[in-house]
DNA sequence: ACCACTGGTTCACTAGATAAACCAGTGGTT
DNA sequence: AACCACTGGTTTATCTAGTGAACCAGTGGT
């Protein structure tokens, strides 16, 4: 991999992201890399406006300027713009929060999100990162996923989000031939306590997942005895995504 | 400004955003870069899994690695965090589409939505750019921001989005002085037709404006017989942020 | 007064970025 | 089928521009 400072530079982009407001010598030991490093490529970033310094506590954090470039981003959008009208519709039909998740590397990100009414919400702010096991949109993505990748994923350390969250492999293997066979995944409490969702997979041209969709509520709404009825409901919204992504496939 | 290899790399991210899937010839021009410098760029930005490449079509585009990274940026999360809650019952009390939009540079970028539970919807993606001549946000940024900025911003050229948009400028400032007389602004289908707006500034502890929050809705609901009740419900809001937001100010 | 930090600067060294010319593949025109 | 105008990508000689270590100055605590 060439060009240095680019990859510093984007790693500087990637830690201030990742410590939000964060000082210059703490950056410079995180990445291990000198201090003049670091402040040359907080400085160029800087008059490109990607990040920028709090005068008082000298400290540094990303721009909204870096948000509106990034969002912007191929695999966002187009998913995204194909997906609303189905995730409308998906709302509309359960009046609960509709979630779209696209995967990065080896984790979900929240691209897109649908409100319920309902004065109880569940609330998950946009770009937040889900964890494949732990979530109804990354179990129902795993399931439409290559054994291989499972396997690998795997491999990862399974952190309990909640005292409900699935760690054990073999528990999580039994639920994601369920998955495949019932067409949804659920999750119970696993991601938030008090919050259930059935998640379905986005599938392309070639029945690789691009993303997923679910339904989210709490569980004192999404009961058992509405899994059937709402889970074919998202079923099919990622059922019509899909068709509605295979001609433009990226 | 310094840094050379990072300044063309940042261009190449923003270059492709711009033009989503683009090809590196066409790239290597809009820059006016040689193609070597491009694609290095490009390669580089593609190990540190920011851009991808059609493998078929040889075009690229951003990954959502980078909306990953970008959407935690402070300017956004920090405000969007303290912004839910006073949205939240703002999007409760209206039962109106609620948006939340921070400035970066001239322009406001949808920063959160909450949406309405009417099957007639307005509908902005997150990230939207949203001039603020064009917008209830927009303009309610204006009228909290100097008139210094007013002028400035005056300088550019002010385009019509429909054909309702405000574009005169003494007509916009006659608008702005209302704003601040009235303590919100109204956007009657400015932005997109059939929709209008209300919207209130956030403001820091200076004064300054941070952002402005809406209501949204279709024309048919946002009726001037409205305005005062539903303005009344932005302006209490967008002070409710602005209150939260000032001890942790920045 | 000292210590352990901080953000930021200086400078000699050389790694690494640059542009122009070039190659090879593709789709359309004549 | 030969040509043309593109495309993405590669090579190489030149020299710009990025690097780290040591250093300075300011700050808060003991």
């Amino acid at each position: 991999m060439s060009t240095q400072s680019v990859v510093t530079a984007i790693r500087v982009i990637e830690a201030v992201s990742d410590e939000q407001p964060v000082g210059l010598s703490e950056l410079a030991r995180e990445l291990d890399a000198s201090k003049a490093t670091v402040l040359r490529a907080l400085t160029t970033l800087e008059g490109l406006r990607w990040v920028e310094q709090n005068d008082s506590s000298k400290l540094w954090s990303l721009t909204a300027h870096a948000y509106a470039v990034a969002v912007r981003s191929g695999a966002m959008s187009t998913l995204r713009d194909i997906a609303i009208a189905p995730m409308n519709a998906l709302q509309l039909a359960t009046t609960e929060t509709v979630h779209l998740a696209i995967p990065d590397g080896d984790i979900l990100i929240l691209a897109e999100r649908l409100d319920t009414p309902h004065v109880l919400r569940a609330f998950l702010p946009l770009g937040s990162k889900i964890p494949l096991h732990a979530s109804a949109t990354g179990l129902a993505y795993l399931a439409a996923a290559e054994d291989a990748y499972i396997h690998r994923y795997f491999e990862s350390s399974l952190d309990s989000v909640t005292e409900r969250t699935l760690t054990d492999r073999t528990v999580l293997l039994d639920e994601i031939r369920a998955v495949r066979a019932r067409g949804y995944s659920i999750n119970e409490e696993g991601l938030s306590t008090g919050i259930t969702s059935l998640g379905a997979a986005i599938l392309g041209p070639g029945g690789d997942p691009l993303g997923s969709v679910s339904v989210s509520g709490p569980s004192s709404r999404i009961v058992p005895e509405r899994y059937a009825e709402y889970g074919a409901a998202v079923h099919e919204a990622a059922r019509a995504i899909g068709r509605a992504a295979a001609p433009g496939a990226r």
